[in-house]
RNA sequence: GCUCCUAUCGUCUAGAGGCCUAGGACGGAGCCCUCUCAAGGCUUAAACCCGGGUUCGAAUCCCGGUAGGAGCGCCA
């Protein structure tokens, strides 16, 4: 049987990094076994779902590569579906109406949690052989609710954790249709998995307590249940769950940050699965050796350095025309216009060393496109002094009788002219840099003053020696 | 409270009873290289939650603690 799996977010916000986890283990699954990998919305919380939400979650999935196969599935789109599954099983006998008011249902809690119980329905409305039920009351919407077995067990054979065994005892007969007879989560999800042909069911760990009331449901419809498989969920660094006040949640936000999507996912991979002592992972490397069975059980701490060192390594070893459309994406947000300047493979390649984010990479290289709004304090203070300023000056005619204005050239005019004033290399290459990037960090400076270009060098260092002269 | 899950350096992890003097990576420290910032090279500190078993032998198996977490909705 050829492996279908599925990620199923319900639409109430961002893609938050731990669903785009997910995501990743349903799409590499699949795509290990030659399976199909599904995207389903659960929207059925009409009050809590917007189609802001769900624009944003495409958006985080486009951006990471893990589209799905087929056209998502939208709950909403399904009700007709549901319905016709609840009257079967109501014809059935394995569900039923309970009139129990929502009141009557929170006082049976309180007293369960008073009496130290674990709080359940207590089977009212429950048919059984030789039972007379209480007469229906008037005017009251009935809820739908599944005879879950009273005896027995139920095991989930976890693909990450190993079997786990329940009670039947301890499952309550939970709703599937409201008193509006709109179905409730639990149900959706069998009918949809079920409908959908889903095999393999990969999903957040949060979700271990709901899967053998599935698996009964499942069993009672006559279907035969999925495999599962429930990936613990990622922390923050102090160790507690991560929220916004860890900073960046939303995969967007990481693409703000300055990652490579592949980078973020090689993270995210790494996150809770291993394979030997490799580190990096290319997309097709992770599909060829990913193993869900061999995901950690515990939850994993995220450490923003380490995911910084996986982008940084990634910016350093893919090809430019990779990461030329994201810098673009960035300059292009520090409104620098990226096509007035050398061509960003080049850039790139220059830059790639120093940078471990593309944000990095746009605040160094956004003096190659943009005029200079004015110097670093400390480090013109520091190399456009006098001397710098005098050197600066004499360095300028050289370079404005340059026939070539090529690498080789410029390294040969610039080393020459140190060794002339018997000066260090640093001591005219850094006040170059403060005059033409506006900051004493640039690539070497031969580099930068060819991918800078003859008018804009030669511009930017008479502006020095004008600004040096005035202030002194 | 009840049910379920988890536990190796600060962090991510390797480890499937002897290969463990517990390995790798990030981060840290130090040194080298150097026109800046980096990158790179080398060196180094740092962990098996605790207690009992089982076994000739346990980080690995079992039991019990402890500590974390998840779930217990007419939310998903």
């Amino acid at each position: 049987m050829s492996v279908v799996t599925r990620f199923a977010p319900s639409p109430t916000g961002y893609l938050h990094i731990g669903g785009a986890r997910t995501a990743l283990f349903c799409y590499l699954y699949a795509r290990r076994r030659g399976g199909k990998y599904l995207l389903r919305i659960e929207d059925t919380d009409r009050e809590r779902s917007t189609d802001g939400a769900v624009k944003a979650i495409f958006e985080g999935l486009d951006w990471l590569g893990l589209k799905s196969d087929e056209t998502p599935i939208y709950q909403t789109q399904r009700f007709g579906r549901y319905k016709e599954v609840i009257a079967q099983m109501l014809a059935a006998g394995t569900a039923y109406h309970c009139y129990c008011s929502k009141e009557e249902l929170d006082r049976m809690r309180a007293d369960q949690m008073a009496r130290k119980e674990k709080p359940r329905y207590d089977g009212t409305w429950r048919p059984e052989p030789g039972k007379t039920l209480p007469a229906p009351p008037a005017g009251v919407q009935p809820v739908v609710r599944f005879k879950n077995p009273i005896a027995g067990e139920v095991v989930v054979d976890d693909l990450i954790k190993g079997p786990i065994t329940f009670d039947n005892r301890e499952l309550d007969d939970l709703i599937i249709a409201r008193g509006d007879g709109t179905p409730t989560y639990n149900f959706c999800v069998v009918v949809d998995d079920w409908d959908m042909g889903i095999t393999h069911v990969i999903r957040g760990d949060d979700h271990v307590n709901n899967t053998p009331r599935q698996i009964n449901i499942l069993k009672a419809l006559g279907a035969e249940p999925p495999r599962y498989a429930h990936v613990p969920m990622i922390l923050g660094a102090d160790g507690v769950k991560l929220s916004k006040r860890h900073g960046a949640v939303s995969v967007i936000e990481y693409r703000s940050l300055g990652f490579m999507p592949d980078a973020l996912l090689n993270y995210l991979v790494r996150l809770g699965w291993s394979h030997g002592d490799e580190e990096l992972f290319s997309r097709e490397k992770m599909i060829e050796l990913f193993d869900i069975e061999r995901v950690q059980k515990s939850p994993a701490r995220f450490d923003m350095e380490k995911a910084v060192w996986v982008n940084h390594q990634y910016l350093k070893t893919a090809d430019p025309s990779i990461v030329a459309p994201e810098l673009d994406w960035h300059l292009r947000k520090m409104s620098v216009d990226p096509t007035r300047g050398p061509k960003l493979e080049d850039v790139i390649l220059a830059q790639r060393e120093r940078c471990k984010t593309l944000v990095e990479m746009a605040e160094k290289s956004a003096f190659f496109y943009a005029e200079l709004t004015g110097y670093n304090e400390k480090d013109a203070a520091k190399h456009l002094d006098a001397n710098g300023v005098a050197a600066l000056g004499e360095l300028a005619t050289k370079l404005s009788a340059l026939a070539d204005w090529s690498m080789p050239t410029l390294h040969e005019t610039v080393n020459g002219f140190a060794a002339e004033k018997g000066l260090g290399l640093g001591k005219i290459a850094q006040p170059i840099r403060v005059a033409v990037a506006g900051m004493a960090i640039s690539p070497p400076i031969d580099q930068t003053l060819a991918l800078l270009g003859r008018e804009r060098t030669l511009a930017r260092l008479n502006a020095a020696v004008a600004w040096g002269r005035a202030r002194t």
